[in-house]
DNA sequence: ATGTCAATTCAAGGCTTCTTGAATAGTTGA
DNA sequence: TCAACTATTCAAGAAGCCTTGAATTGACAT
């Protein structure tokens, strides 16, 4: 992944629907859900979930298939995993705080790790 | 870390040149770097770093601190652990290549990791 | 062939973000 | 106090992004 790739999939995530989207599809796994469900389960509008859809697909994120007259859309979890990675080995290689958030989940970040850098919040 | 500000973090990582800053002053660690030393060091005009500066604060994605007449920034690795855990834990915690690619590095995506997946590229 | 359904594309408008030069605030040293 | 220096704030304009309704494409069933 280059830093063009990895801007791009951030612009993408960068985004509350496109967020809710992931959020959504990462469940439904490989299979992924039909554009229709997903317009009625978000309550969005046709043209402007393709936009979302689109661009998330263009920046490596999602990936679609055509069934009859249905795009079923899922996850990329490469796009998703090599953005992260962009993101940990080019900004905070240096940082084990980082790492550790990243290795055991968000419940660390509330208290455990905390206590190596500044006290703020 | 709540859904909103994992946005405006993932906003403030989406530009290239909020990217070089934190790229650039990571390795600068709690010491950080004074703003003057940043823009010369960037080619950034000064009102243009200030902006990005403010941006990636404001996202706590920074901290700043004032020494006589210079003002440094350095990273807040707390920020941006949060960051990405947020979008582990919200977007791919189903995904064990998602983890895979965080734990051990952006060389595993290049190869080893791509084989539980489709092959694309 | 025709009607219906699923999804995308198009075009217009509004909104936010980014950049740039000028002006301002705050700090240091003579 | 005055000059020099560091950094931020302001205002204006350019550029890009997002939303919405209308139109279009493609597929299925009768």
């Amino acid at each position: 992944m280059d830093r063009s790739k990895a801007l791009a999939a951030l612009s993408a995530l960068a985004h509350e629907t496109r967020l809710d989207l992931i959020r959504l599809l990462t469940p439904a796994g490989d299979e992924g859900m039909a554009a229709g469900q997903i317009a009625e389960t978000l309550g969005l509008a046709a043209p402007r979930l393709s936009f979302h859809l689109s661009a998330l697909e263009q920046a490596g994120l999602l990936r679609s298939r055509k069934v009859a007259r249905n795009v079923f859309y899922s996850v990329d979890p490469r796009g998703l995993g090599s953005t992260i990675a962009y993101v940990l080995n080019h900004c905070c290689c240096d940082h084990p705080e980082v790492r550790a958030a990243c290795s055991h989940g968000v419940g660390v970040l509330q208290g455990a790790v905390a206590g190596s850098g500044t006290d703020k919040t």
